[in-house]
DNA sequence: ATATTATATGAACTGTTATTCATATGATGA
DNA sequence: TCATCATATGAATAACAGTTCATATAATAT
């Protein structure tokens, strides 16, 4: 492939991926997400909630937090829609919110486990 | 399920989940991998990238920022093995690492998707 | 060699964010 | 209702990170 040939080749990558760019809130929702769970502290939380739903106080001594700070970092999950919670009695348990948060868990493990 | 069988179990996932947690390491490299992906600029480049390679300058063009932003930006992936480069001539161009970041890319449209 | 093009880097400024402390709300049981 | 337990919230501080500007490096062509 000549110089000719390959900057063409790039112009149109360049035109293809600005066609197929999502729209600017839409990445930023996605951003949202993955910042998110992208502070250790609450990925630590998330790790704890793979095995079942917790409580915060249990969550807390999962990841070695005092309670605000937990709550504080639940609430930005829950704002993500990264866990979701249901009250039961004086307690508040939480759990992973769905199928594609566990997903993109298990691709960070993979893609950490290969290098 | 009574309270006390309630209490059992939750115990028996707290214990779960700290023997399950990965170490205080993997989580911050993990941790800080979505974080490189987390930042709507950042995000917008590897969605430019998704459809092959690109030089700098194109990626610039796709994501409407100026030449140094980009390439602090480019170093963050790269350092954070999200994306990767090879020189060709005066030009360097970027691509998404592997295979993984496109799975995340993916779980986090779909995410986003269903709500 | 030197001019030009393409990319990288360093420092500074600005805005963002995590944690802590104190306090408020909500739920239960006496 | 009151005391207690569990969780949530607000404000403040302190650390961090993105962008910009100026400049440096790297490669090519004349």
């Amino acid at each position: 492939m000549d110089f000719e040939e390959e900057e063409k080749l790039h112009e149109e990558r360049l035109k293809a991926a600005l066609a197929s760019m999502p729209s600017e809130g839409d990445v930023a929702e996605m951003a949202a997400r993955f910042k998110a769970i992208s502070e250790p502290s609450r990925l630590k939380i998330l790790f704890a909630l793979a095995g079942g739903e917790l409580c915060v106080d249990h969550v807390g001594e999962a990841v070695n937090a005092n309670q605000s700070a937990v709550s504080h970092q639940l609430r930005i999950l829950k704002d993500n829609r990264i866990v979701k919670c249901r009250r039961l009695g004086k307690k508040v348990l939480y759990s992973i919110a769905d199928e594609h948060v566990l997903s993109m868990m298990r691709s960070a493990r993979e893609h950490l486990g290969c290098e």
